[in-house]
DNA sequence: GCAGCCCTATTACCT
DNA sequence: ACAGGTAATAGGGCTGCG
């Protein structure tokens, strides 16, 4: 029988040493199904010397075919390594996990240069071979079986017959979502799993159930576990949501399973989560998404907690939330008053997570389903990594063996242009961009790790082109990978902008393709990054090195031709020019662009009004509907305080709007007069830093740092990637003696002073010096205390 | 002992 | 654990100073 199927996950078992690949999903009515498929054999690749017979080796391993009991075929295959053709024979192996030790093996073989692809997991082969996509529907031919289905929790098992065919079916089938949150009992620092219970479990679901399970008051946690256990298994989700669990509460539930004698099983084939590639947990069956994996897309939220995520994406505000610290669990379990606002709290978190689960998820499957990476490890695996799949999939398709990892030493190359600005302000300010510059130029001159001519090598045929200042050369004919691979992304986002077009911006539809596009921009953006990155299989550092050579001289070349056009350019980074906008010369100008150096340029935003400070990188415009557009300043830092952040924005709003620098001084005046009545929010005054290595591995003392010893002394765990809040006290000493972690500090005790010429002061100054403003006179106001005791600041920001 | 200078470590931003 | 270019702060070493 025919089975159509979305895939929502996949894992693979070798019994006896033959190999299975188990795809779960959903069928077309909605049934959850597993295909069993054990047609598919795993090979990996021994490139022969050019000189030898490659049938002469494949004699001598038919020779000694015991020394390799699980070769089922080896047979001589033409590939391309780098562009360039090689001989290989391709080993197939009937056990998949003895790949490497044979590949190894093999490397010793006379008239074998070296092995590849033995280092590609099964289950990854099978999808990328056969076009089995993940979060993508599929056809297969298939029979069923009763017998396996007692051990495995689906309607349906199946053995395929054949491989699954990818079908052009764009929807998402209905998943069943389960999101939780958990909530620790301890009473000594960060809980652990050896003496700490589970005193709360949060869940909730896409079909609108919430449920919580509580500790008894012995807090014993074998019921909560259990119950959550229960649930999970009866619920029967296709997908599991949490915030962090991949770092925290898979362990730790397992961890207390363990100890309390539990079967932690929550998956679909009775097996425990277990920790896989990239970091993630994989639960058999089902798919484990970690939102935190996918807070980095959102850069705007500088401390990553599910609280600010979900308040950034509009699910719950933060101020409506009853914000409870891990360290206060205990007491607040403890105190029967307060309890009743723990467990608020913890569903809020459950609900917050759903509510970013409902934001993200399409991305995932999308990204998931564009770089085959299955929904579970796609969050985990490092941007480069999800690049680096991509082209394994499209170097699949064309015949280019998948080169090793091997460890390079970093080289520093030269990156883009960045202008000095004009500094100041400007009126009417217009920014050409160049779209998507570095993927467009590694088109445009044939950059790819396949096209690349070392200097060795003697002239191609076809001719070449030659980058400018680094003198690389790239073959014109034929196209390589990355402009195949990159015309191609850059054709599909276009494809799929135009499709939405068709759509309502509430539709399902539209959200599909618009997460679809995204999800492809993501991956066309992150190329350029990954053909420089070192840990890249295919480094070449030319490549990466002449993208930048080619971007600065179309980007100079921009600047000339914008000035013969008389067009004056007050600056410019990387792929854009900011110049006066004066429309026919605009049109005239990217015109002219667009045909002599074969990019597209086009006019971005128009600024009414634009201020530049003397350094780089650093700039405030005033667009048409009176919004600010901040760039680089402290406004959009996270690593000052809110207080420095707000003025500065003010001053930049009075600065852009109303040209009164006398006014922007008052202001600050009177917002440093308010701060020193301690009139502003005690939030207001916590810094964030990230710890980027273990306290101990600083060189010299910091301010976060010391702030984070203190946490590790009351027993919080931090981890790499954590952001310390910190507040500064009173007292004496360098700036690091100074500071305390902002639960740990009063309000009275905190350094106003320092507040006010650490961070107020340079915060107006950066923008107020332009005008002749000095620091000394924000700090001596001229502003009356009578004045002071009758114009609040709430006469700026409202009540 | 400390102000002043310079360099370095550190973080976070821009494209 | 995708690139290089850049700004900015604070630490820390050193000099010179009655």
């Amino acid at each position: 029988m025919k089975v159509t199927f979305w895939l929502l996950d996949v894992n693979y078992e070798v019994r006896n040493n033959e190999p299975e690949i188990w795809l779960w999903g959903i069928d077309t009515s909605g049934n959850r199904v597993l295909i069993i498929d054990r047609k598919f054999t795993a090979y990996f690749y021994a490139v022969v010397e050019e000189a030898f017979d490659p049938s002469k080796v494949f004699e001598e391993i038919e020779q000694n075919k015991a020394d390799y009991p699980f070769i089922v075929k080896v047979e001589a295959v033409e590939r391309k390594f780098f562009g360039k053709p090689v001989k290989a024979l391709k080993v197939y192996c009937r056990n998949p996990d003895v790949m490497t030790r044979y590949a190894r093996a093999f490397r010793k073989i006379e008239g074998i240069k070296e092995c590849f692809e033995d280092d590609i997991r099964y289950s990854m082969r099978y999808l990328i071979d056969n076009d089995v996509i993940p979060c993508a529907w599929h056809e297969v031919e298939a029979v069923e079986e009763e017998e396996k289905k007692v051990e495995v929790q689906v309607d349906h098992v199946y053995v395929a017959e054949s491989h699954p065919k990818f079908m052009e079916k764009t929807d998402i089938p209905n998943l069943r979502v389960l999101g939780f949150s958990t909530i620790c009992y301890s009473r000594e620092g960060s809980p652990k799993p050896e003496r700490n219970p589970v005193v709360m479990i949060s869940v909730a679901t896409n079909s609108g159930e919430e449920k919580q399970f509580l500790a008894g008051e012995d807090k014993g946690d074998g019921p909560v576990i259990e119950a959550f256990i229960d649930y999970v298994q009866s619920f029967d989700p296709d997908i599991i949501v949490g915030y962090g669990v991949n770092r925290q509460d898979w362990a730790y539930l397992n961890e207390r399973c363990k100890k309390l004698g539990l079967r932690f099983f929550v998956d679909r084939a009775k097996t425990e989560p277990h920790t896989s590639v990239y970091g993630h947990v994989s639960i058999t069956g089902r798919a484990n998404v970690d939102l935190f994996d996918f807070a980095d897309e959102f850069s705007e939220v500088k401390v990553k907690t599910l609280e600010n995520l979900a308040d950034y994406l509009g699910v719950m505000k933060i101020e409506k939330r009853i914000l409870i610290e891990d360290v206060e669990f205990a007491d607040y379990w403890d105190d029967k008053t307060k309890r009743e606002l723990l467990k608020q709290f913890s569903m809020d978190s459950t609900r917050c997570i759903m509510g970013v689960a409902e934001a993200i998820l399409d991305f995932a499957m999308q990204l998931s389903s564009l770089v085959s990476l299955p929904l579970d490890h796609v969050g985990t695996a490092a941007v480069g990594f999800r690049v680096e799949w991509f082209l394994i999939k499209h170097a699949q398709k064309i015949g280019e063996l998948v080169p090793k990892r091997v460890e390079q030493p970093y080289r520093p190359y030269v990156g883009a242009i960045v202008l000095s600005p004009k500094p100041g302000l400007h009126e009417n300010i217009a920014v050409l961009d160049f779209a998507s510059m570095y993927p467009n130029l590694m088109i445009a001159y044939n950059l790819s790790p396949d096209t690349y001519v070392s200097p060795k090598e003697p002239v191609p045929p076809g001719g070449f082109y030659e980058a400018p200042e680094v003198k690389h050369r790239f073959r014109k004919e034929p196209p390589g990978f990355y402009k195949e691979v990159l015309s191609h992304l850059i054709g599909v986002r276009d494809e799929i902008r135009s499709k939405m077009k068709a759509y309502a911006r509430d539709s399902v539809e539209y959200r599909v393709l618009d997460a679809r596009q995204k999800a492809v921009k993501v991956i066309t953006n992150a190329s350029y990054g990954y053909a420089g990155w070192i840990g890249a299989r295919w480094y070449i550092k030319p490549v990466a090195e002449a993208a930048t050579a080619w971007g600065r001289h179309t980007i100079i070349n921009a600047i000339k031709m914008a000035e013969e056009e008389g067009l004056k350019v007050v600056y410019g980074d990387t792929d854009s020019i900011f110049i006066k906008y004066e429309p026919e010369k605009v049109e005239r100008l990217t015109a002219r662009i667009c045909g002599k150096l074969g990019l597209e340029i086009k006019p971005d935003k128009v600024y009414t009004r634009i201020f530049f400070t003397e350094a780089k990188k650093r700039y405030a415009g005033l667009l048409p509907d009176g919004k600010l557009d901040i760039v680089g300043l402290e406004v959009i830092r996270g690593d000052w305080a809110a207080i420095a952040k707000k003025l500065q924005e003010k001053v930049l709003e009075i600065i852009l709007k109303e040209q009164s620098p006398q006014k922007a001084a008052k202001f600050t005046q009177q917002f440093i007069y308010e701060l020193r009545q301690r009139r502003v929010p005690f939030r207001d005054l916590i810094i964030w830093k990230t710890l980027t290595k273990p306290v101990e591995e600083y060189a010299v003392k910091a301010s976060h740092v010391e702030a984070a010893k203190m946490l590790i002394e009351k027993g919080w765990k931090l981890a790499i990637g954590d952001k310390i809040g910190y507040v500064v006290v009173v007292g004496t000493g360098r700036l690091y003696e100074r500071v305390k972690p902002y639960m740990f500090a009063s309000y009275n005790e905190v350094d106003i002073d320092y507040y006010v010429t650490n961070q107020i002061v340079p915060a107006a100054a950066r923008i107020l010096e332009s005008f002749g403003i000095t620091e000394e006179q924000l700090l001596t106001s001229k502003v009356e205390d009578k004045e002071r005791e009758t114009r609040r600041l709430t006469d700026f920001f409202g009540s």
